[in-house]
DNA sequence: CTTTAAATATAGAAAAATTTATAGATGCAC
DNA sequence: GTGCATCTATAAATTTTTCTATATTTAAAG
């Protein structure tokens, strides 16, 4: 008579992702496991709830009545599992931390090489996205952000800021003016953002206002961005730290008031006191104020 | 890392029921199971839930913290069913009628009967039961009650009023003088209810209170209680319109104004145009104007 | 002190669910 | 049109889960 919780799960799943196939690499299951739950269900509820068509499964107007539902468990399932992952009294286990390119793939694994040199018993996955991953969801246990974090239930620490500054590869430019207005730099190749407009609202706000094509190479991946400023493709925003690194790559405009960034921790209050996540927090909001120590020759 | 929502809801069980047997009873699972979910859970979690005692499986202190999320994610499975029911649009199916020992035992099931000749494709179950099943919890999908229902989300018709007599088998009378008023009545044996106060509340309304010691029989199933009447162990309460099938049952002070009970039926709202529950609902509203009509020679 | 009833724990057998592999269908790009 | 990518549907093999049966512990009753 009661329908398998199970089941209810892979019902939203489907509903929200449209599909079987995709539904089943959501879950970790098999699309054929996935199909049978569906089939399943619509037998147990003597309802039919998707239109199997050509492109994936679409709600019918009665399965889409039973979508808030399977949300609300979706929601309690969460906090289940944020709760228990709070109770958790014991060091080892995993850790899941949530960063962007920058710091997911370049700063963070040396950062924690010391730490998980200390604690042998912690696992650390690091999930590199810009997306900001969700943490009342648990995607992560501890999420490191550019921003302030805006959900309610989180517990957040602002690190530093973060300046940015203007830098190009030697190589470019070399054979160009020395620039001194913003103006005088249209004379070089630009690196921006895709589809994030945050770039051009700084130029605007500097009153010398870039428009999308003023950008030569547009890119959303802030690690390709930084890749082609290295390699003298032409002038691009990104950390300062970062930047000072590499000895050939130099800032252009130094004086150039740029937006700093905020950097923020955070982890969501119902985890905050297990041990696990304390080490983290801890160890993250020190070493971050000084993200740039170790650092390699090469990269 | 995300825990199987079925051990949620085993967990649940366990916390509710205090044991692992009484947990499998109710999801209807064996025992071994449901210890194995919980070992899993624990194991998964890193948490100890329970404390496996002498006397079956005591909640921890952290796992007491995730009985609510898991309370949460009940209620609204609870929901998903609900409404799965309610938008299922054949007529064949189940319905579930939980009623009062009375109806439930007597007089429905004679009701029933050509609704059931008329439909073959519905099935039916009742639940018997003096504790009122609970509909959010979709324990039924029809209730029959004798109070108004307060459940918010009800769709409740009232249906009629059921008068209320005092009654003894001709036996029990011929020895002993007619009696008058209520305090005549003392001479003779009194059956009354065990746990439930309301019939002592009458007497004291009426101005001759009783005490429990004045009933010599006290038991809380009117079914037992009716069949005590009808085999001349004394006087009871029971419907006028069920006492008046057995000639040999007669009325004592047919004057006395006893409360009359109010006859309910009620579904939840979110079932009420599913086309079984609006059928039954509608027969029952009917046919439960005159439940005697169709009525045995004997018992 | 022994018995009884009810609980948890354990091991092997049975049942069920999942996965892998494959087929068939459909839209899209060239 | 042809090839490619993506989807659902199906069948057999494997893995996992569940159940039955039994052992063990423990509290309460005689």
């Amino acid at each position: 008579m009661a329908t398998s919780w199970e089941f209810i799960k892979t019902f939203y799943a489907v509903a929200e992702t449209g599909s079987l196939s995709a539904a089943a690499r959501q879950l970790g299951l098999s699309q054929p496991t996935v199909g049978r739950h569906i089939d399943l269900l619509e037998q147990a509820l003597n309802v039919p709830l998707f239109r199997r068509g050509r492109e994936g499964m679409a709600l019918t107007d009665r399965g889409a009545e039973l979508v808030d539902s399977a949300s609300q468990m979706l929601a309690a399932a969460h906090d289940f599992d944020r709760r228990a992952a709070g109770l958790s009294q014991t060091l080892s286990g995993v850790i899941r931390i949530t960063a962007n390119e920058i710091f997911g793939a370049l700063v963070l694994p040396r950062l924690l090489t010391p730490l998980m040199d200390a604690n042998p018993e912690i696992e650390v996955e690091i999930d590199v996205s810009n997306a900001a991953a969700n943490l009342l969801r648990r995607d992560a246990d501890i999420a490191v952000r550019m921003f302030r974090p805006s959900q309610v239930d989180l517990v957040a620490r602002k690190v530093r800021d973060i300046p940015l500054g203007l830098f190009a590869h030697c190589d470019h430019i070399a054979g160009r003016p020395m620039p001194e207005t913003l103006e005088d730099l249209r004379a070089f190749r630009f690196i921006g953002m895709d589809r994030d407009p945050s770039l051009i609202r700084a130029t605007e706000m500097l009153g010398t206002p870039f428009a999308r094509s003023d950008f030569a190479l547009r890119c959303d991946s802030i690690l390709s961005q930084f890749t082609a400023i290295r390699s003298g493709l032409g002038v691009g925003v990104t950390h300062v730290g970062i930047a000072r690194q590499w000895p050939d790559v130099v800032q252009v405009l130094p004086d150039l008031p740029l937006p700093a960034l905020e950097l923020w921790i955070a982890c969501h209050a119902d985890i905050r006191y297990n041990p696990r996540v304390r080490l983290v927090m801890d160890f993250l909001a020190t070493a971050l104020r000084d993200p740039y120590r170790v650092w390699p020759e090469t990269l």
